[in-house]
DNA sequence: CAGATCTCAGCGCGACTGACATCC
DNA sequence: CGGATGTCAGTCGCGCTGAGATCT
């Protein structure tokens, strides 16, 4: 009985060829505007809520505050956002978008619809209730996971 | 409308978390052996299939040549690997496990196989029909993703 | 004190560009 | 010769761990 064809093997095979596929085809989209993946997600988070910290946008992108505060000195030093510190609280950082990290993030919008699109595209024949069933077996099995 | 609830944007979402879970938890498992995902990869790949050239083992992996370069030099260095010129053509470096690289593979096997029953458990209540069904769903969407 | 936050240093992975060698 | 393949070198960004400093 051959590994690479059981069950779980599949799972995780599958999640990897899908996971991989729609990064990859982000990052290309987004190349162009001279953003990475990280870059675009802190700029839509900001553009969700902003004034958030280091470790705030680190949670929201599950990544450690280290490699955040990479992330954030990149666009600082790129313009896309300004940190200024907190009034009320002596070590905080708040981070919001600047005129040029708004302007990039609409075009980011713009660039990543088509990707939108085909994920769209992926889960038109099922009905609402499967599309529902998959995403809750992908939370299912990333709790399994997880242990 | 709230983007974030959107049928598309949950697949996206699903996806990230599964992958995620699944890969951080393999890393933490093999961590303590001193290995890494990538360096397991390419034992298990070795170890199938003996004789590999840099670039079959970055088609395998789903990254460039020059990725798995950086990989296969330090898993040299680490005596995990040892590379010898092919004598039918001139530049081609196969690579084949060392002793202590095939040991290494056997406990990797060892340590991650409770990440497999992890798996087992979340593809546990579907039948094999919706288990298949699963995985077709995930390699669909691999497909549209990358257009 | 403990907890939260930010920062710096080092390492490995993965991408990219550019260059060179080899084979057909 | 020219095209395809394989390797090597340099640079960049991401993500991790470890450690330290500062503020509540």
């Amino acid at each position: 009985m051959s590994m690479v064809n059981s069950v779980q093997s599949r799972l995780g095979y599958g999640l990897k060829i899908a996971q991989h596929a729609l990064r990859k085809r982000m990052e290309a989209d987004l190349r162009p505007l001279g953003l990475t993946l990280p870059q675009y997600a802190v700029l839509v988070e900001l553009e969700n809520n902003t004034g958030q910290t280091n470790a705030d946008l680190a949670v929201k992108a599950f990544i450690t505050p280290q490699s955040m505060q990479g992330v954030l000195v990149n666009m600082e030093a790129a313009g896309l956002i300004e940190r200024k510190p907190d009034m009320h609280h002596g070590r905080r950082q708040l981070a919001q978008l600047t005129t040029k990290g708004a302007a990039l993030a609409a075009r980011g919008h713009a660039v990543t619809l088509a990707v939108e699109n085909a994920m769209r595209d992926a889960v038109a024949p099922l009905s609402p209730e499967q599309a529902s069933a998959l995403f809750d077996r992908l939370r299912g099995a990333a709790r399994d996971i997880e242990g």
